[in-house]
RNA sequence: GGUGACGUGACCGAGUGGCUAGGUAGAGGUCUGCAAAACCUCCUACAGCGGUUCGAAUCCGCUCGUCACCUCCA
């Protein structure tokens, strides 16, 4: 299987060419979300770049297997916090099981990221569905000697990791010694660890904590970090092709979860390649929940945020995304925004000329002209220069999506071919200068990246009733000046389309035809 | 303080040591009953200052500015 797509590797900080530990088989783990609030844009961008990697994966070839869990226990308020988890913390609030609080997040953020056309991974795993493996792991690691148990809570040892030269810190470039210096050492509820570094894999829960499972050392709740290590290793392995994240979870979640993969005595990194998508901004700062600045994907879709004037589809959006490569930061604006509307309905519009093109390809005047081209001395009157240029053209889409997944780059690209197809269109005569198979090739490539590899459908505008009821308007026209042909056109073309004109005392209506 | 990233034209946003990014906006034109779409042409660039080089926006240094991670965050 030889392709030439390149992908960034944090853990190398270069591009490589992407090789499969087991082609054909490919498996890739995305963090998802934590699922104690409703996402923001942000949180779309993994995803979205996530799912034209598998499904240009998928395009290469390859058998993916893409896996994006729900983290739904384990992450605390904070590191003062004696442990009240953020979904129990809600589920108290509103008298309500955890678990509700949890689905109900975990739904909406499916809805959405389904909506922007994200295909559903292949396997969406819970961490509370994963507490027996977490635990599992966490005896694993305590008997290779990297973890301790401290009144009911176990920490993973980071010092006598480090010593053991697995190496801490290598995905994010952190120096142990530098971390200790500048470690906030006076926060409370920090005096069970040995050392600042040391993170929880075990927290024995107190009274209050409604979420809690039994484990050999209490009843208590997973770490933060354990069940990204847990269930990666379940359905991909110890060692699996692609792991992804958002950039602001490289340290210390992804470090942790290498770490913590590593102390179970498998000498790798988890995962092959690392990758991490850049943040999206609000004038220029970083989108976060704490910050506030967040602009959630309801709002967006809604258009009920401030920061935006108006409600943006989620295909607009799906393109404004895209637009940028996946390591830049992404400014998000109404003028971005808009731009990017106009530019996803433009690409939109080019999907509705393919066939015709191709028809015209075949037509007898554009057959007729390709073999009168008048022939000049020593020149072939073949379609040789207007072929290499179109593959050209094509080529280039698919060499930006091979240098590091650039789907600005792709998107540029494909704009040229896209211009080349629209001019072919304005004058179809000029067909003649290519191939009828070559053109099939190129108007082929065009729907492929589109729609299958970028994931970007035809959102309709236009409403079915309203443009019905543009049409009864005719109908009734028709009828008023007794044009019966028009009229039996009418009523035919919408039998047609199930719909069945009905002529009442009341006035013009319409029902599904129930044939 | 430590680590890292970035500063491109009106806006967004790619990129490479010398060859058009692209989208949006703007100007002119073709087309057109009007309009739209489309096509053609044009327009405003590479933060600043030095250095390397035949040649740098692209490499190096400094300055200024912005941001991210080091605490939950995609």
């Amino acid at each position: 299987m030889q392709h030439p797509l390149s992908l960034y590797n944090t853990l190398t900080r270069q591009k490589a060419p992407f090789e499969p530990l087991n082609a054909p088989f490919v498996g890739v783990y995305l963090c998802g979300p934590t699922v104690y609030n409703e996402a923001h844009v942000g949180n779309a961008r993994g995803p979205v770049v996530f799912d034209v990697l598998t499904r240009y994966l998928r395009f290469l070839g390859y058998t993916v297997r893409y896996v994006r869990n729900i983290t739904d226990v384990g992450h605390l308020e904070g590191d003062a916090d004696e442990g009240e988890d953020k979904i129990g913390k809600i589920a108290r609030a509103r008298k309500v099981e955890p678990m509700e609080v949890a689905e109900g997040y975990t739904n909406l953020y499916q809805s959405h990221v389904e909506a922007l056309g994200c295909l559903p991974p292949d396997i969406t795993p819970r961490a509370s569905g994963h507490i027996i493996e977490q635990i599992q792991m966490i005896e694993e690691i305590i008997r290779n000697g990297f973890a301790y148990e401290v009144n009911g809570s176990v920490y993973f040892d980071v010092p006598a990791y480090n010593a053991a030269g697995r190496g801490y810190g290598k995905l994010s470039n952190r120096v142990v010694e530098e971390l200790l210096a500048g470690s906030r050492d006076n926060l409370a509820g920090q005096e069970e660890k040995r050392s600042p570094l040391d993170f929880a894999l075990w927290k024995r829960a107190d009274e209050r904590h409604i979420m809690r499972w039994p484990s050999p050392w209490s009843d208590g709740f997973p770490g933060w970090h354990l069940e990204c290590s847990a269930m990666s290793r379940k359905y991909l392995g110890d060692e699996f092709d692609i792991h992804g994240g958002g950039l602001d979870l490289m340290f210390p979640h992804h470090e942790c979860e290498i770490a913590q993969s590593q102390a179970c005595n498998h000498p790798t990194n988890e995962a092959r390649v690392w990758m991490h998508n850049n943040m999206i901004t609000v004038n220029g700062q970083k989108m976060s929940k704490s910050v506030g600045n967040f602009i959630t994907i309801s709002q967006l879709f809604e258009g009920t945020n401030t920061t935006l004037a108006q409600a943006y589809s989620p295909m607009t959006a799906r393109f404004f995304l895209l637009q940028a490569h996946y390591r830049s930061t992404v400014d998000i604006t109404d003028e971005g925004l808009q731009a990017a509307r106009k530019g996803y309905r433009k690409l939109m519009n080019g999907l509705r000329l393919l066939d015709k093109l191709n028809e015209a390809s075949l037509s007898s005047e554009v057959i007729k002209a390709r073999t009168v081209q008048p022939m000049t001395e020593g020149q072939a009157p073949d379609t040789t220069k207007g072929d290499a240029e179109l593959r050209k053209l094509v080529a280039d889409c698919f060499a930006g999506l091979n240098d590091d997944l650039n789907t600005a780059k792709a998107i540029a690209s494909l704009f040229n071919l896209l211009r080349k197809l629209n001019g072919f269109f304005a004058n179809l005569t000029t067909l003649a200068t290519v191939s009828a198979a070559a053109l099939q090739e190129a108007t082929e490539a065009y729907r492929t990246l589109v729609t299958d590899i970028l994931g970007l459908v035809d959102e309709p505008r236009a409403k079915a009733e309203d443009l019905l009821r543009l049409t009864l308007e005719f109908y009734q026209e028709a009828k008023v000046t007794k044009a019966y042909d028009k009229v039996d056109q009418i009523r035919a073309a919408l039998k047609e389309q199930g719909i069945v004109v009905k002529d009442t005392k009341a006035g013009i209506d319409w029902a599904y035809s129930e044939d």
